[in-house]
Formats: structure tokens, sequence, C-alpha cells
DNA sequence: TCTTTATTGATAATGATTTCGCATTTGCGT
DNA sequence: ACGCAAATGCGAAATCATTATCAATAAAGA
């Protein structure tokens, strides 16, 4: 069966307790405070496991490689600062004006990416801050658990 | 300096005149009945070159690789259909709705995408039809030109 | 504690996309 | 018509994120 291992926990938690989705790298670097020889083989391997147990879920940026959160939030959209790269969810949704569509086409779901400068990077220079940092900490919501359907 | 290739010109007609986002594979598709034995390496290569000259705009969907569109279209979003894969321009935009987010962040831009099925495919199956067709005809808008900001 | 086997670490392998290298072709000004 | 640099074609090479290998390790029940 499932084994419970010391870094499985450290993943799980890792990405539990972000307050925004987190890349490969930076679930590895995060979770190697507490498993230093972590491996991001076995990063991958447990973000499919976890995955496919419904504890988390991919968040797929315009041109960016895929990212994961805890499936326990509410509906939400995200913002990724032009100088960080870090992504950040924004609670709340645009509303249902998506209904503009042509005659023929269904809407099953959307997504919405807000691009510009985060908290932490403030309102400088229009970009310039190579790569990510693969920690850091802004804070872009609450944290409010379960309560889905928008 | 820029010379008028034929290779050119089929790829920037194609784009052009398309009523979608290409992928460069779509590209080197459609101008390759006009250019037979049009490179991919070309269709990249001119990608670039469109994109310096400011004609061409790059269109990223959340885990795709990029598709091209004329830079002469109004203020749009875009919708991917789940069964063929293609990608629609969608009129429109619903609104600046997009103050939501936290003390501190500044938005710039944002990307909508809308999931589906298109008006070709019909509202059947979930899903299945695999792959993208390169081809495609389907059209999800009028076309108008010009006259930016939302 | 012993046994079983899920899991891990390190690294090679993939798969897909985009870029390069280079010999050949071809606009385009003269 | 000439000449040269831009542009092309095609295959090799480079990226990169993700997956597969496989020997070694370590949960969990007996």
């Amino acid at each position: 069966m499932e084994r419970s291992t010391r870094q499985r926990t450290a993943i799980r938690n890792t990405i539990e307790q972000s307050e925004r989705p987190l890349a490969p790298q930076e679930i590895l670097a995060l979770a190697q405070a507490e498993v230093p020889q972590l491996s991001l083989a076995t990063v991958y391997r447990n973000l499919a496991l976890l995955q496919e147990a419904g504890e988390i879920s991919t968040v797929l940026l315009p041109g960016d490689s895929a990212r994961y959160e805890s499936v326990h939030l509410d509906h939400h959209h995200h913002f990724q600062c032009q100088k960080c790269e870090r992504v950040f969810d924004i609670p709340g949704c645009v509303g249902d004006l998506l209904n503009s569509v042509p005659r023929g086409f269904v809407v099953e779901r959307h997504e919405i990416t807000l691009y510009g400068t985060c908290k932490g990077c403030g309102p400088t220079a229009k970009a310039g801050g190579k790569k990510r940092d693969v920690s850091g900490a802004a804070t872009a919501h609450s944290h409010s658990h379960k309560s889905h359907g928008h």
C-alpha cells in the first residue's frame, strides 16, 4: 500500500502550507529544508501520486511549465509577477460574463491569468530581476479553504 | 536589408488571413500550399522577424506551446476546443473587473482562456478526438481590425 | 527483529520544440 | 546581367521539463 515517507510528507506539507502555486523546482528547494537529500525525481513521483489522490491540482500558466497547489482552495485565478516570476493566487472570479462566445461554442472551464508587479517587487522598472528565487515568501490571499463552484 | 521572399510572403499571408492563432506546424502546413518546399526552420526564422517587425504577436495558452496571430486585431481572448485542440479568438473582454487584486499588486496585463467544445466539434463526448489537424477551417469572430485598449 | 516491497536517489533517457551550421539559392541594387 | 549578402533547406544540435532505470534504502506488518 501507500507508505508514509519523510519525503512525501515534506512535499505534501510544502504544497499545503504554501500560499501560492509552486513549481517542482520550488517544491524541491523548499522541501529540502526538511529532507536535504530529497531528489527532484521524487518530487515528480509524489506530485503524480498526490494528484491521483486528489490532494493537489495542476496550475498551468501561459508559456510556463506546470505548478502545483492544494485543491482545498476556493475558485480563484492567478497573478504572475513579471519580475520575480512567482505566481500568486487571486481570490474570487470576474463572474460568468463568459457567455460572449460565438454561437455553437460551449464553455466548460476558464482560466484567467493576470500579469504585473507583485507586492514584494514593488512598482518599479517594467522588468529586470532575472529568474526565479525558488524560495519566496510574500502572500496574496487569506487561504480560505473549501467551498468551490463559481 | 529585409528581402521579400516567396516563403516570407506565404507565411505572413497565412497568419494574416487566419481567423485563429496558428502554431508553427500549422503555419508550415498551410503555407506549404503556396510554397511546397517550405521548411519549418524558415517558419521559425520568419516568425521571429515578423514579430520584431511588429506584425504578429505570440499567443500563449496554459500548458501549450506558442501560437501566432496578427497584431491587427482588437483586444480579445482565446477559446481552445478540448477535442480538436484548435484555438479560436473570442472578441471582447469581460471588463476591468480585475481590480480585485490584493494591495500592493499592480496588474498590467491579463490573459483569459476559455475551454470547451467548438462549433465544429459539436456538444458531444467530453473529449476524445486526439491531436490537432493542422489545417482547420471554422471561424469564431468577424475579424474586425484595429482599435485596441480595453 | 525479519521480510517484503514500496520508495528513493542519482542519472540516463525521452519527447517535443526551437535553434544552429553551412552549403546553396535568390532577392535586389548597380 | 553581376555580385553580394540575405534567406533558405535540411539535418544536426541544443533546450528543458518530465520520465524511466535500477541498485540501495526503509516503511509496515508478521
